[in-house]
RNA sequence: AGGGGUGUCGUCAAGCGGCAAGACACAGGCUUUUGAUGCCUGCAUUCGUAGGUUCGAAUCCUACCGCCCCUGCCA
């Protein structure tokens, strides 16, 4: 580890957050080998380069977090680009979600706000040079011809009969595709490459097809639209991006990505890294699975708090410091992998056990009444805020005769491991006091309705005066002041660790989990969390972490509604379903 | 005539010829007015398999096996 410091050189030490508990990665450490080959005058420029055509997701927060993270780590600059080269799918609405949620995750692009439509002339001017060059052809083949010329990935592909024209030729109908003398699909550009490359990109892709769509942000200007592969890496080089980072899918790209470097005098030569993308374990990834729950209303729309998009995580209660810790933890390398939501669930635990306040809800309320407690007294009782941080304060909590605790506090028969409230038995109400529950009333179906407890006035504050310890410390409301609220808990969407595999045949919309939402309405609140504001997380004590709906009107009548986020981590329940 | 990748603990992931980091998960224990948090302990004699090179191999060589991606005028 000490000579591995020693080979990091002077300059990039200094905010390289390498300092003993992380490492480098592959790409970093290829990024050291091309600083220290001075290439691109050992600048580090990368970019993040959303297609506004969907919502942005948890793996899109991985490569966030990956390209803004190697910026600030060699000192360098990280772009935002829009790669809008397909107007119709793409929307101003998207571009507008991203900005929003690249915001909310923390990442500042410092106004180096791009689009790759910003250089729709230029990218045109590089195809008419490379046309000059005779690198590049207008083809008439319809799409289906061509797909029939391109061979298979076992036989070569055959030249098209357009090929070979010349140069002037290819200039003039080049222009005419602009000028919009031809139909949708009628022709094509494409660069003359070799037809026999065992790699299908290299069988004289298409760069420029014709495409009548209103486009976002050229509008009608264009009726000819760069593909990927030619507008990409040349974006980047206008950019002057020094490193490309992409997915594992685009590797196979990487040989077309450096021929329009090389056959092109561009003013940088970019490189491109791929890494595996992000898949989570019980949730599905693609846009096109998530387009599907969100169309067929399976779920409530993109922000869904069960979705792993960054606003449905947003909704969720997910903080941006746990969703970039999560990211730094879960590592970058090339192998395709699978990762454990458990370990977002921990990134989350951790952040919201450091930041978040406590309070006491219940969810599902039992009454309890304190038969030897004065009829009509309320006392205020002292609460601390956060048990780890005396600097969040304290506040005062009212008590009462009749209060409400978690159903699942009580068991008339209790399991011995079970050491909360039973008949006969004493336990601590947190903050308050010991009570001893003296009897239970029930219903016509042997429902229990009321617990009738006594309490010991000598334990104001929940410790007795004799000393005498009691096992359990339960979460209480008081009834005259509890406040109202819903309360939606949220599980993982589906029950299925890989759901989006059809290996097993069925759909993944079959997998989804019954119990990924349950809403609860008579939830009974202390009267502090009526005031909890939009976007702050809380912790409801021994049960889990909340944060208010950021979707529900602020003058709703109805009373608050929480989401939850997590759970407290619970021994007893684990060890209840083995 | 195919091309490109990748295989290290249940899940991620370091490791780059000198004797298997770390995290999550899991299992125990201590502390605790949250069965939370915190703290401690345990958890790969072994690196897809088989050979080879070497004093020494997860790291080098050879062969085999598995998995992923590629035949959009999508990105």
């Amino acid at each position: 580890m000490q000579d591995k410091e020693k080979n990091i050189p002077e300059g990039n030490l200094e905010g390289c957050d390498c300092s003993g508990e992380s490492r480098v990665n592959f790409i970093q450490a290829q990024i050291d080998d091309d600083l220290k080959a001075g290439k691109n005058e050992a600048r580090v420029h990368t970019r993040f380069p959303p297609e506004p055509n969907g919502y942005l997701h948890i793996g899109h927060a991985k490569s966030i977090c990956l390209n803004f993270g190697l910026a600030e780590i060699f000192k360098g600059f990280c772009n935002l680009r829009f790669d809008d080269t397909n107007p119709s799918k793409e929307e101003v609405e998207y571009v507008e979600s991203i900005k929003e949620d690249v915001r909310w995750l923390g990442f500042d692009w410092d106004g180096r706000e791009f689009f790759a439509s910003d250089y729709f002339e230029k990218l045109y001017a590089y195809a008419v040079q490379l046309i000059k060059d005779g690198k590049a052809y207008v083809c008439d083949l319809s799409p289906e011809a061509t797909r029939e010329y391109r061979g298979t990935l076992k036989e070569a592909g055959r030249n098209s009969p357009y090929r070979e024209r010349s140069v002037a030729e290819n200039l003039d109908l080049f222009a005419r595709m602009r000028a919009g003398e031809f139909a949708d699909g009628s022709r094509v550009l494409r660069a003359k490459i070799d037809m026999a490359a065992g790699n299908m990109n290299m069988r004289d892709p298409v760069i420029y097809r014709i495409l009548r769509a209103h486009h976002h942000r050229t509008g009608d200007a264009w009726c000819i639209y760069p593909m990927y592969d030619f507008a990409h890496g040349l974006s980047d080089a206008i950019e002057g991006i020094t490193h490309s980072i992409c997915t594992l899918e685009f590797e196979d790209h990487r040989p077309l990505y450096d021929w329009f470097i090389e056959q092109l005098p561009v003013p940088c030569r970019p490189r491109q890294i791929e890494f595996a993308r992000l898949n989570l374990s019980y949730t599905v990834m693609s846009k096109r699975k998530l387009l599907k729950l969100v169309n067929d209303g399976l779920v409530d729309g993109w922000d869904d708090p069960r979705l792993p998009t960054l606003s449905g995580l947003r909704r969720r209660g997910f903080s941006p410091a746990s969703i970039r810790n999560f990211c730094e933890r879960i590592g970058v390398a090339k192998r395709n992998s699978m990762v454990d939501v458990a370990l977002l669930e921990h990134a989350v635990r951790e952040d919201l056990n450091r930041i978040a306040s406590r309070y006491m809800a219940v969810l599902q309320p039992l009454k309890l009444i304190i038969d030897n407690y004065p009829e009509g007294q309320v006392e205020e009782l002292d609460a601390v805020n956060h048990p780890e941080d005396p600097a969040a304060g304290s506040r005062k909590i009212p008590f009462a005769r009749e209060l409400y605790v978690e159903r699942d506090d009580f068991m008339e028969e209790a399991p011995k491991k079970f050491y909360r409230l039973t008949p006969g038995r004493e336990v601590r109400l947190r903050y308050a006091y010991y009570i001893r529950c003296e009897w239970v009333e029930k219903d016509a179906e042997g429902k229990v309705t009321v617990l009738h407890c006594s309490y010991d006035p000598q334990s104001r504050g929940g410790s007795s005066a004799d000393g005498r310890k009691v096992k359990a410390t339960l979460h209480w409301v008081a009834a005259p002041t509890a406040v109202n609220a819903e309360v939606r808990l949220y599980d993982r969407l589906f029950s299925e660790p890989d759901p989006g595999s059809e290996k097993d045949g069925g759909s993944f919309t079959e997998k989804i989990n019954s119990g990924s939402l349950v809403v609860l309405k008579d939830c009974k609140l202390e009267p502090a969390l009526a005031e909890v504001e939009a976007g702050v997380s809380v912790q409801f004590e021994r049960l889990g972490y909340f944060i208010p709906d950021n979707r529900q009107r602020p003058l709703s009548s109805a009373g608050p509604v929480f989401n939850r986020t997590v759970t407290l981590r619970d021994d007893w329940l684990k060890s209840q379903s083995k």
